[in-house]
DNA sequence: CTGATTTAGTTCCAAATGGAACTTGACGCT
DNA sequence: AGCGTCAAGTTCCATTTGGAACTAAATCAG
């Protein structure tokens, strides 16, 4: 027995009402696609920054380009625009005026690196902080409740799917062309 | 054995390779970050959507929206602006313009659907299917590195955890508050 | 059938965006 | 040390974006 009935009866109920749901073009995208991955990994990735920037620019009025700033501050301490430049495909210039913004809403603050005057080092103020604490814990239940339709084992091996894809990802081609 | 010793020490080369080129920041973002799965998913997204955008604007002159209407049309003749709409998640004006684009620019054509006078059936022209032929194997090509990474299995293994997850997605909140 | 509501697509315009130039500091190289 | 190149962050400004209002057609309610 490949997979017990009432697995097998259950996804297709499943796949039932995402057909229904879906519109026609993103069925297409989704499994009539030689680029199925792309597509894939976007609209899951849609499905979690889509309601998180909603929330965040309802709840807060921040921007997206602000809240990456945030977000990332929150996560580590005493980084430089240059790290959050070269960690979100932002442009410089937009996330000067993100981080500016926060300056004056006193959500961050920053001192110049003692190391490299042209740099700053950057950290939450306490309110800063706040808004950090407060939103984590909604997005890891966002993704609590994207990840339910796995096992745990499942979750497993997509995070350590996903883990290799990233270790390699260095070797990847940054142009089209260059594939010979 | 868990696993061969040369896969092991590749594997470790490998990470070591990644850690050495990716910033601290990222690095942070991708394995100490409690929500692992969107960043994930976004940086394996824009290791692929990056070069395959700069490619289509560098070669054809296509911005991104005009390029996913002529993605779209090409993978699914006749489609409506509103299936691009709700398939891609752009602003329906953005979409509008990018198919007027399209349309001046002779890659696309369109007729007004019979049966719904306001909506419009959307073709491409020779000239729009040249572009999505030449384009296709090129991204084909760009995915298939990014998941050589994989043996066989594995990549069956993503693709059906990938479809399990889509699947699933309509069952997920669209607001983060409306979780209780 | 008629009026009220919804939907497909367009237009308007204030705001966001991002390429390019700029400023200041770091890091070669000789 | 002195000069050329590179890097961090900011500023400038033309272009793009996207919310909101709009037009016209479809659909629904009574």
């Amino acid at each position: 027995m490949r997979r017990a009935p009432t697995a097998l009866s259950r996804l297709d109920h499943e796949r039932e009402a995402a057909l229904r749901d879906l519109d026609p073009l993103t069925i297409t995208k989704l499994w009539d696609n030689p680029c199925w991955l792309s597509f894939r990994l976007n609209f899951i990735a849609f499905r979690f920054n889509d309601p998180v920037y909603r929330w965040i620019e309802t709840r807060y009025g921040l921007v997206r380009p602000e809240f990456v700033v945030l977000y990332a501050v929150g996560l580590r301490d005493g980084v430089a625009a240059k790290n959050i430049v070269a960690s979100s495909g932002l442009p410089k210039n937009t996330l000067s005026r993100a981080i500016q913004k926060l300056l004056t809403r006193r959500l961050l603050k920053r001192e110049t690196d003692r190391d490299d005057l042209r740099s700053f080092v950057l950290r939450l103020t306490n309110a800063g902080r706040a808004i950090f604490d407060e939103t984590m814990p909604l997005m890891v239940q966002q993704q609590t409740t994207m990840l339910e339709g796995l096992s745990e084992a499942e979750q497993r091996q997509l995070c350590e799917l996903m883990d290799k894809l990233v270790i390699a990802s260095p070797t990847w081609p940054n142009d089209l062309e260059n594939q010979t």
